[in-house]
DNA sequence: CGGCGTTTTGAGAGAGCTCAACATCGGTGG
DNA sequence: CCACCGATGTTGAGCTCTCTCAAAACGCCG
């Protein structure tokens, strides 16, 4: 989603220390106190919820560039669990000294909160699209939002962003084809 | 959502002038130059969005002590449109002395921060809900973030939220009744 | 070549949406 | 007090769509 970059937020973390995580490892898991802020630096981190009834709901998945579970930072446990998809390298710092850099000057706190900004404007298009009930819909909106489909060994990926079975997804792809 | 409060981000409007609007008024439009931010004071302001289909789509609705459209002051232009919902109260600020006052200062910047941060993980439980398949298991996901069920003449304001028709949200309701 | 994951296509069943009718409640005015 | 009205709540029946399960055709890489 956000590309790798030198930008503001990604400075703070410059003098992070640097951890790796195997396919499946947990980061943090719900219920956990929150200590630490973390940016991916490499490989991708899933944040999924379990629900009451046991059904894991994955929220977002973050790669290089962003920041695992932004809200985070100003809550005192987290919300749901942050598990590694493949081997993942992160860059961490303590929440105090997080919000220290981030709010200490209007730099930071700018960019910091354009991030949140963004990232809650792609949730909200998410929760949008998700609100459309067919599958052709859903590509239509995700389409007015993205310039073109993602190449292939992505389609799955799209298809549970669209909210969606692979099967349905690659279905409309072919009628549209067609 | 968020209860009438004298916060720090309400705090910032106490200098905006007030303006009133009437049911179905705009407050702006897709494609507008962000040149307001907006503190609703009273009745509701509905976030829609159109899709190139011209679906609408509901992305929010915000109520007294909510601020519109939070992500547009990151933005040039605005990507819905607001529209009032019965007759509403807004305080409006310039969008620079906005920004200069919630960063101005550490507080209001780690207070708006905190805002965005609860406005996504709102955002995000929305979508986490939507994902799902049935009526009973969205019900289960909006229950298990809220206390109890909204009093009567609010159930079809929870299916639009829980992305259903209201029937299926009745009969869901009525099959746990009996 | 022989796996492994992605892409495709098929058939059946389940769930919600749509359209329709009716009941209930609260307020308004005769 | 009662008739009326609109909005909310309730129930029914059919249709359509996706999900699920299943199988097969690719494509890549050791």
């Amino acid at each position: 989603m956000i590309a790798i970059m030198p930008n503001a937020i990604a400075q703070i973390f410059r003098t992070g220390r640097v951890q790796s995580f195997e396919p499946g490892q947990s980061v943090f898991r719900s219920g956990d106190p929150v200590r630490m802020m973390y940016l991916v630096t490499g490989g991708q981190i899933a944040l999924v919820r379990h629900t009451r009834a046991g059904t894991p709901l994955m929220l977002a998945r973050v790669g290089p560039g962003g920041v695992l579970a932004e809200a985070s930072a100003y809550s005192a446990v987290y919300h749901c669990d942050g598990t590694a998809r493949g081997r993942s390298q992160l860059r961490m710092l303590p929440v105090a000294r997080f919000l220290d850099h981030v709010h200490g000057a209007t730099g930071p706190a700018r960019a910091w909160a354009a991030q949140l900004a963004r990232a809650l404007q792609a949730a909200r298009m998410q929760s949008e699209i998700r609100s459309l009930n067919t599958v052709a819909e859903r590509l239509d909106a995700w389409l007015s939002d993205n310039e073109a489909l993602p190449p292939r060994g992505q389609i799955q990926d799209l298809a549970h962003s669209l909210g969606v079975t692979r099967e349905a997804l690659y279905r409309e792809l072919a009628r549209r084809r067609g």
